[in-house]
RNA sequence: GCCCUCAUCGUCUAUCGGUUAGGACAGGAGAUUCUCAAUCUUCAAAGCGGGGUUCGAUUCCCCGUGGGGGCACCA
């Protein structure tokens, strides 16, 4: 069996679709997984735009993702070039190829595909307007995932505008067959155009591609699919909000696939091992952005400690080049990193989560305040606990930790009733890392400096 | 309106005729703990409706209903 030859062809439009992400996720699992090629093709037929900036928007968000192309606009290959723009020539060889075989005809200053078979006008009354309608023999999709599909494909459309531009449908098949692209994948929005696809191909004389049409992503809430507009629809959002590309693409993959059993959090190249196209499903997936949220937290639990600080600097570099966080000592900035790590589910919550740690200006929340007041004797707690501040070793958690615990055994009480005071007084809040470890980075003079400003 | 397509917990899904219908996220309760998370235990939660086929249907077929997509000189 030849070589699986696989494509994806996004349009220069300035976004990255998390649904157009997915495509090509499955795509490049395909390739990867059969040993074939992944080619990176531009549809940028629609002209007028800075498709060059366009066109960093896609490549960057693959890299991020980390699907790499093995042929593509910019690696170059044997069946080049690789963007639709500059391939006029060959679209207007094989428009010849279709004339020579009688397949066009002119109309309007169009160029229209003709489908053979016995012809009637006929008034659709949805469009308003009379057609030609074609008797033909329905078209067949055999779908790697779909099954075997029918449709009839019974009116001529056009290929090339009369501005002389070629339509998707003409440039899209043509490059399948230059490309010798063996196995179509693409949303579902795609498989009612599968048959004047595959009437081109047939019209070619051209093997027909495996068809294989995904289900599409819905919107998290309301109906219908997840569009541009929508939270979360694009990318570079998870970009932004510091979301680690292998929790992405190991969700991505999830949504409408799975290998069996109970298998979920998995190494990319597992998916790659196990990803096979007749496994995938066929009904369309909502997007459930806390599952992704779930499922990064899993991967920012097991990154080691250099390279989640590392990322954590990264995060706040690109997104909080104001944040004091990046002021601070390195050393410093490590601990309070690690210390977090355990805690949050993302990247993103690392600035609110850290600031009080990285800066003494922020005031305590009036629920919490209220909360933690209201119980006990808080006050007497807070003054017994800056009266032996002193004392208490700073050396390790476990000795602030013995400290304190002497200084309750000294009340008759326990560790917790200094907690929630205390963590309320050095940092606003009733949420954070341990407090003995909240002492220890601080260190004892500003956790008394903090105390004092508080009491 | 026409055409294509899909249908299991709120969500993502497992099951390829016989299961107490399983897992994960989210939710409830509890345990642990210096808070919050995490973790562990636990609870609640599903076969769209109606017909067939079959000894037996979530699973196969048909109809309906509902969802999604497509019907351009957009891609």
């Amino acid at each position: 069996m030849s070589q699986v030859r696989v494509r994806f062809a996004p349009s220069p439009t300035g976004f990255f679709h998390i649904g157009s992400a997915r495509t090509a996720l499955f795509n490049w699992l395909y390739a990867r997984h059969t040993g074939g090629v992944f080619v990176l093709r531009i549809e940028d037929t629609d002209k007028e735009r800075n498709s060059e900036r366009f066109l960093d928007v896609i490549y960057e968000s693959l890299r991020w993702l980390g699907l790499d192309w093995d042929e593509g606009p910019d690696r170059g290959g044997a069946f080049g070039p690789y963007r639709q723009s500059e391939r006029s020539a060959v679209y207007g060889e094989y428009l010849e190829k279709l004339r020579a075989a009688g397949r066009t005809y002119e109309k309007d200053g169009a160029t229209w595909f003709k489908l053979i078979g016995e012809r009637t006008e006929v008034f659709d009354d949805h469009r308003k307007k009379t057609v030609t309608k074609v008797k033909v023999a329905p078209t067949v999709i055999d779908d790697l995932i779909r099954g075997r599909v029918e449709r009839v494909e019974d009116e001529d459309f056009v290929i090339v505008r009369s501005d002389g531009n070629p339509v998707f449908h003409f440039v899209n098949v043509v490059d399948d067959i230059a490309m010798r692209i063996t196995h179509v994948i693409r949303g579902e929005d795609h498989l009612s155009n599968a048959s004047k696809h595959v009437e081109l191909f047939k019209a070619f004389g051209a093997p027909v591609p495996q068809f294989a049409h995904i289900p599409l992503i819905l919107k998290q809430n309301g109906p219908g699919k997840m569009s541009k507009r929508d939270q979360g629809a694009l990318v570079e959002e998870y970009q932004r909000r510091g979301f680690l590309p292998p929790a992405l693409v190991n969700f991505l993959a999830l949504l409408g696939w799975n290998p069996g059993g109970d298998r979920e959090k998995m190494p990319v190249g597992e998916i790659v091992r196990l990803f096979d196209l007749p496994d995938v499903n066929q009904s369309n997936a909502r997007f459930d952005e806390r599952k992704l949220a779930h499922m990064n937290m899993l991967y920012l639990l097991e990154l080691t400690p250099d390279r989640f600080v590392a990322l954590a600097r990264d995060y706040f570099q690109r997104h909080h080049p104001e944040a004091p966080a990046l002021a601070a000592d390195p050393a410093y900035f490590r601990e309070v990193m690690l210390l977090s790590q355990p805690k949050i589910r993302g990247f993103e919550e690392l600035p609110a989560y850290t600031r009080y740690l990285f800066s003494d200006e922020f005031s305590a929340d009036p629920n919490v305040r209220e909360k933690v007041l209201g119980k006990g004797d808080p006050k007497a707690r807070l003054a017994e606990l800056i009266a032996a501040l002193p004392e208490i070793d700073f050396a390790s958690d476990a000795s602030i930790e013995a400290g304190i615990k002497a200084l309750a055994a000294r009340h008759s009480l326990g560790f917790g009733d200094y907690q929630a005071v205390a963590r309320l007084a050095i940092s606003g809040t009733n949420a954070g890392p341990g407090l003995t470890s909240l002492f220890r980075v601080l260190g004892k003079d500003r956790v008394g400096q903090r105390l004092q400003r508080f009491a």
